[in-house]
RNA sequence: GCGGGCGUGGCGAAACCGGUAGACGCAGACGACUUAAAAUCGUCUUCCCCUGGAGUGCGGGUUCGAGUCCCGCCGCCCGCACCA
């Protein structure tokens, strides 16, 4: 038998008898319990990286887990195929974005293969093939049909660097999400998907997924933003410009008699109109609109406004006259575009009046501070109502019904719920993506394609040798004959925004039939997903979008649930030190000049200290951040596996750090993780005469079985792995015995969904028949579980001064006498008796001097 | 600014309901085996003024007993951001 294990040899056969029993397809007619594991699929960018190494190991081990104990588990893997960076490789490289793609899909699945994965490759897919998106362009039309589409001319973000558009989510700080170029505002007739249709929804399910993380679920409340309060209508003492009002929104009702200006956006229809009369106002609104969304911005940009000798009429006093101001911090998007201005009890609104010098009433007040005058800070804390008529002496929300009774009595106004969300806008001025299935008539306006014409398919024929959209410009596909009416007719050239590929593939990998999206009743034996893994980078637009199209598909009948992922994971990332060296030699302790980064390969240590291995410049260490390709700190998993094989790249994937944080990669860390599994190997292929019993070595078995089955089920890799630890000390240090031999046995079951090469070849080498993969988790002896004798720590006042053994379950009584027959307590005590004795059975006695 | 999370040895981290802080791993020290090295094995490793004392970011509190609960600070990280 070989001494060493040799993951070289050893790995790729055991992938290949895996492959060969196909040992990980999902049956669906299977009788066993359904478990769904998934990872999120990758985006085929060329090379996996230790990301998805940590991600899918992680799903993996699980997914390996609920086989061993009894599972029909589902556990597929795909690609998520279209996108930008195919179309950058086309401009670049001069290759179609079908061929990069998929070239790419096959190096990474090699690479994946590679790990070992308990994958079910039988129902792979990638999102840019005609069998994956020709479904999904069914499913939009559906909701086309269903009136969950609509096509508007709106004002949209566009990229234009990226020379498409985004959705209000791609947006970060004014700048594009994938090019990070400053979004400009542009007109465009757009599809939309009513997301709002199931905001509130959207926001109530989160309370029904306990097993998702707070922060994910509170990342969404936020981002879906429900508000609750009045929608009214001041009307104008004259009508100006076509308008005899402004219809306002606040949450803050109850403050309606402190109010004392009414503020429009830049962008309200009043402010547009009055605009074409005023060039003063004209400036004023272009100055707003060129105000940045970045941060800095927004919190140095002074409140402006521009007067438009406008007054609005109080709803509760047609002699009170508000001013109306055009004004810099109000949205059009958002409510109604217009507010009224309470200075008192809002600190925008207080700086703008403190600017313009209007009045600042205050009509809520704490206890005894009712006439407490406002300065530089807006009161919005709790109290009652003051200088408010009959609102006087209410609390707020006595307040609030209040004005919103009246105001729905008077008929002025509606007590309303207002979202931040908004429609999620999926049209995309590209080519590498699904094809929006529709025609363009001049005569019978948008006709969706026959069904029997899906898919609509990406012609391969064209050029990326200019900017934009190649569609455009391919008459053969785009000029068409109208399905209705037979006249000429063009094709719609924009594309589904790639997050729609990705909201619907778990239910496509439950169920994939040739002539439909996926078949009800088997999709449902499955989903939904029992366990989703994936990046908390994901957090709002993935999964709010995949929730979204979830509940769409519920609303059209064909699926019976609402939430897609049962239980969601959000890992850490993989993170490295980061190196870097200086163009120029220097003096030690002189300022570094003129950085670049260093890869991690090309880093050695030389008398202890690390140099540039090309040039042997010194290297300055850096901080530990997520492996980039900027920062040149990326190790490359197939490097890893070429000199460690795949179960000490995973076995490293798992130890050490909680899955939930980053993990830092480190050469010594990989060596400690080939060190484990040969020490593993050792154990399993030191063959020693067995006999007799070792109860000790039995319990610690059983106490590890059942720690590791709870650890896996909550992910606790890292815990799992340091038990794992725990007995193989234990194991070295037994003497040989049939409790031994039995325990080594327990122990490749228990490590076989972590290193499960390691573990299908020295179950084998011990002779064991059948795949490990396939066999079942070992089973607790309950009695085992519990120790016949325990420590029992002795406290003096709360600090330990002994500790004693004790029988199990032995009464409090004798442990009292126990403890204080020990010497060390004697001495400490000196002689006094103590004064209370508390003692929690098979822990502790505490003596209270 | 708003919301959330986290601070434990040289490092990554354990510690279930308030009950022996530092399991397990990394790094390190010493030793064994070896002609030698690698590999492997063994012992030690929170700190200090070391028969004792201190110690889980800092300061208080509750308790027989606090890493864990409460109050107040400090620091770091993440998300959102003029949301009316």
């Amino acid at each position: 038998m070989e001494k060493r294990f040799n993951p070289l040899a050893a790995d790729g056969r055991w992938q290949q008898a895996w492959d060969e029993a196909q040992a990980f397809r999902a049956d669906d007619h299977s009788p066993k319990p359904k478990c769904y594991v998934l990872e999120m699929f990758p985006y085929p960018s060329g090379r996996i990286h230790m990301g998805h190494v940590r991600n899918y190991t992680m799903g993996d081990v699980l997914a390996r887990y609920k086989r061993m104990t009894g599972h029909e588990v589902l556990h597929p893997m795909g690609w998520d195929a279209f996108g930008m960076p195919a179309e950058n490789a086309a401009m670049e490289k001069k290759v179609h974005p079908g061929d990069w793609t998929r070239a790419n899909i096959a190096a990474m699945k090699a690479q994946l293969k590679r790990l070992g994965f308990a994958l079910d490759w039988s129902r792979e897919l990638a999102t840019c093939e005609p069998d994956y998106y020709g479904h999904e362009q069914a499913l939009f039309l559906k909701m086309l049909e269903a009136g969950l589409v609509y096509r508007k001319e709106s004002e949209v973000n566009w990229d234009p660097v990226d020379m498409t558009v985004l959705a209000n989510e791609q947006v970060i700080d004014g700048r594009g999400w994938r090019s990070g170029a400053l979004v400009e505002r542009r007109k465009l007739a757009q599809w939309f998907l009513k997301i709002t249709d199931f905001a509130e929804d959207l926001l109530d399910g989160l309370d029904a997924l306990p097993d998702w993380p707070e922060k994910v679920k509170l990342m969404q409340a936020n981002w879906i933003g429900r508000s609750r309060g009045l929608r009214f209508g001041f009307k104008l003492d004259q009508a100006a410009a076509g308008h005899d009002g402004i219809d306002v929104y606040s949450t803050r009702p109850d403050t309606i008699f402190g109010a004392s200006f009414v503020a429009i956006a830049a962008d309200h229809p009043l402010a547009l109109a009055l605009a074409e009369q005023d060039s003063a106002l004209a400036a004023f609104a272009e100055e707003c609109r060129r105000t940045g969304t970045a941060a800095e911005e927004i919190e140095t940009a002074e409140k402006k406004g521009y007067d438009t000798g406008l007054n609005a009429v109080h709803p509760f006093d047609p002699e009170w006259k508000l001013p109306v101001f055009v004004a810099n911090f109000v949205l059009m998007g958002y409510g109604t575009g217009a507010v009224m201005g309470v200075p008192a009890h809002d600190q925008r609104d207080l700086d703008f009046a403190r600017k313009y010098m209007l009045p600042v009433p205050r009509v809520v007040a704490a206890e005894g501070e009712a006439d407490k005058p406002i300065h530089d800070e807006a009161y919005t804390g709790p109290g009652r109502l003051v200088n408010s008529h009959f609102l006087d002496g209410m609390s707020v929300d006595e307040a609030k019904a209040a004005v919103i009774a009246k105001a729905e009595d008077g008929g002025w106004g509606q007590g309303t719920t207002v979202f931040r969300l908004r429609d999620w806008g999926v049209s995309r001025q590209r080519y590498w993506g699904t094809p929006i299935p529709v025609i363009h008539c001049a005569d019978c306006g948008i006709v969706p394609v026959p069904a029997d014409q899906l898919p609509v398919v990406l012609p391969e024929d064209v050029s990326f040798d200019v900017p934009g959209n190649p569609l455009d410009r391919h008459p053969t596909w785009r000029d068409v004959s109208c399905p209705t009416c037979g006249a000429a007719a063009k094709r719609e050239t924009d594309t589904l925004d790639t997050f729609a590929d990705s909201s619907w593939y778990f239910v496509r990998f439950a169920s994939q039939p040739e002539d439909k999206p996926f078949d009800k009743a088997i999709a449902e034996q499955w989903l939904p997903v029992g366990q989703y893994i994936g990046g908390i980078e994901h957090a709002i637009l993935h999964l709010l979008y995949a929730r979204f199209w979830t509940r769409a598909l519920k609303h059209l009948g064909m699926l019976d649930f609402a939430e897609p992922f049962g239980g969601l994971f959000t890992q850490g990332m993989v993170t490295h030190e980061t190196y870097s060296a200086s163009h120029y030699d220097q003096p030690e302790g002189s300022e570094p000049a003129k950085l670049y980064w260093v890869a991690p390969e090309d880093v050695e240590y030389i008398d202890g200290k690390p140099v540039e291995r090309v040039s042997g410049r010194p290297i300055t260490v850096g901080r530990v951040e997520k492996m980039s390709k900027s920062k040149k700190n990326t190790v490359d998993p197939t490097a890893i596996i070429d000199q460690y094989g795949a179960d000490a790249a995973r076995w490293f994937m798992l130890s050490d750090s909680p899955p939930e944080r980053d993990l830092e990669w480190s050469e010594a860390g990989i060596e400690g993780a080939w060190r484990f599994v040969q020490r593993v190997w050792r154990l399993a292929t030191d063959r020693e005469p067995a006999a007799g019993e070792d109860k000790d070595l039995d319990r610690k078995l059983h106490k590890t079985i059942a720690g590791i089955a709870e650890d896996i089920e909550a992910l606790s890799f890292n815990k799992a792995v340091a038990k794992l630890y725990e007995l193989a000390n234990a194991l070295e240090k037994a003497q040989p015995s049939a409790s031994r031999t039995q325990a080594i046995d327990a122990m490749l079951l228990l490590v076989a969904p972590m290193i499960p090469h390691l573990a299908e070849e020295a179950w084998s080498a011990r002779g064991h028949e059948g795949l490990i993969a396939l066999a079942d988790w070992p089973k607790v002896d309950p009695a085992l579980l519990v120790d016949d004798e325990v420590t029992i720590a002795i406290q003096v006042n709360g600090k330990l001064r002994d500790t004693l053994t004790a029988p199990k379950g032995a009464d409090k009584a004798s442990l009292e006498a126990m403890a204080l027959e020990s010497e060390k307590i004697i001495a400490f005590l000196e002689g006094k008796a103590p004064k209370k004795v508390i003692v929690v059975p098979d822990r502790l006695v505490n003596l209270v001097a």
